[in-house]
DNA sequence: ATAAATTTTTAGATTAGTCTAAAAATTTAT
DNA sequence: ATAAATTTTTAGACTAATCTAAAAATTTAT
């Protein structure tokens, strides 16, 4: 039986190694669990006498095949439920990711196969995130960031990197959503701040921002 | 912060001291959460220490009305959760207690409002248990159960007493549902078992299936 | 190549929830 | 009314997850 916090501790291994490939460092994990380092360290050896994670004292860990296994599986459980929120409950995009962190520990294969059939098989979430299928495989797609845009091109916005709600809210008062186009007309070199025209408005925008938001050629 | 494990101690008093108005007793809590008597006296102990029952040795325990609350909501969750189940992702009905009992923990006022919402504000779930409003009232129907019943009247089935998969297993193989008519013919006097009529067809039913059977005059 | 700074691990405590075994209180039977 | 049986509480121990403080290993700087 896998605890609540394990499966925490596995997600967070596997969004910090790039999608499960590289070691990642007890700090590291400290920080994204908002934990200390020590408990950390407790957990990864937990983990791998469990044979979820690869542990080599001061190297760090990396998730083994069932580690990986049950990683993606949370996360297909929490980019559905997510989908299900705002599709079906119609929750905004940036009141759902807190929600999905307790819906996705629920235990039930039955449950999310019902819960995918329900909401049409969908393959993004509402954040534009892929939702893995239940083989575990993702349909990534072709995405930059606004940073990466060139000048005079048109896109359409595809995801965001950073899904906290303060982000998405600003998203939201500038009326940016998914499938939003946006023109890039100029890149101000002195602090690398994008202006764009969205829904006919011209607007700068930072380059933190720049860099959260992913787009697509359109 | 109350616990996932509080709040089951506090749904069992609530239901083992019938609708919050008996004494609860350490051992009765102890069976009806799988554990020890003295598991129960600990968590009944902190239970009082932070004002969800009144408790007096040797006494049993009692909930207050801030504990009260917290089983009516926690009861109110799980039966939403449980139309859910059923009616949208077509759960049958004997599969869906356990999963309940995961989500019924959940933690959102807001999640609970909009399921309610998009359920269509239902007054009971799928077993036939009334479903707390958002004020905690309930809306009692009009019950007895089979073992109650006249001879040569006709009932309906309008809940379960016993809501186990087995219980409910059973009704589905003699296709008796939330609905179904029935007609009462003869009450045998050595077993009390009931013969009865149900979709055409004439079974007989032990008293104990009897006594798990709410029915309604039609 | 040492020394200093940083990262990581270990040691020892703490809290929630559980258990077994034993003591205390209550209830039942004689 | 006393003894026996039952119920309930207490004492002490265990596991999971966390923390602080200190020790050990690694990395960086001189
Ligand atoms: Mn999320
Ligand atoms: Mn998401
Ligand atoms: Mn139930
Ligand atoms: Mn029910």
């Amino acid at each position: 039986m896998i605890t609540l916090t394990e499966e925490n501790y596995i997600k967070a291994i596997y969004h910090l190694s790039k999608h499960g490939k590289e070691m990642v460092s007890t700090n590291a994990l400290a920080e994204a669990m908002s934990t200390k380092a020590s408990s950390a360290t407790d957990m990864v050896k937990k983990l791998a006498e469990k044979n979820y994670v690869d542990y080599k004292k001061y190297q760090g860990a990396i998730l083994t095949e069932s580690g990986s296994t049950i990683a993606i599986n949370v996360i297909r459980k929490h980019r559905l439920w997510e989908v299900f929120l705002v599709d079906k409950l119609h929750f905004s995009w940036d009141e759902v990711h807190e929600l999905a962190e307790q819906l996705e520990h629920i235990k039930s294969q039955k449950l999310i196969d019902k819960l995918d059939a329900f909401l049409g098989h969908p393959t993004h979430d509402p954040h534009g995130d892929p939702i893995p299928d239940k083989h575990g495989d993702f349909t990534f797609i072709d995405k930059i960031t606004l940073a990466q845009a060139q000048i005079n091109a048109t896109y359409k916005c595809v995801g965001v990197n950073d899904s906290s709600s303060e982000f998405l809210q600003y998203l939201n008062n500038n009326k940016i959503e998914l499938g939003t186009k946006i023109e890039v007309l100029h890149k101000e070199a002195f602090d690398s701040s994008i202006k764009i025209k969205v829904n006919e408005l011209e607007m700068v925008v930072s380059n933190s921002v720049a860099q959260n938001l992913y787009i697509q050629k359109t």
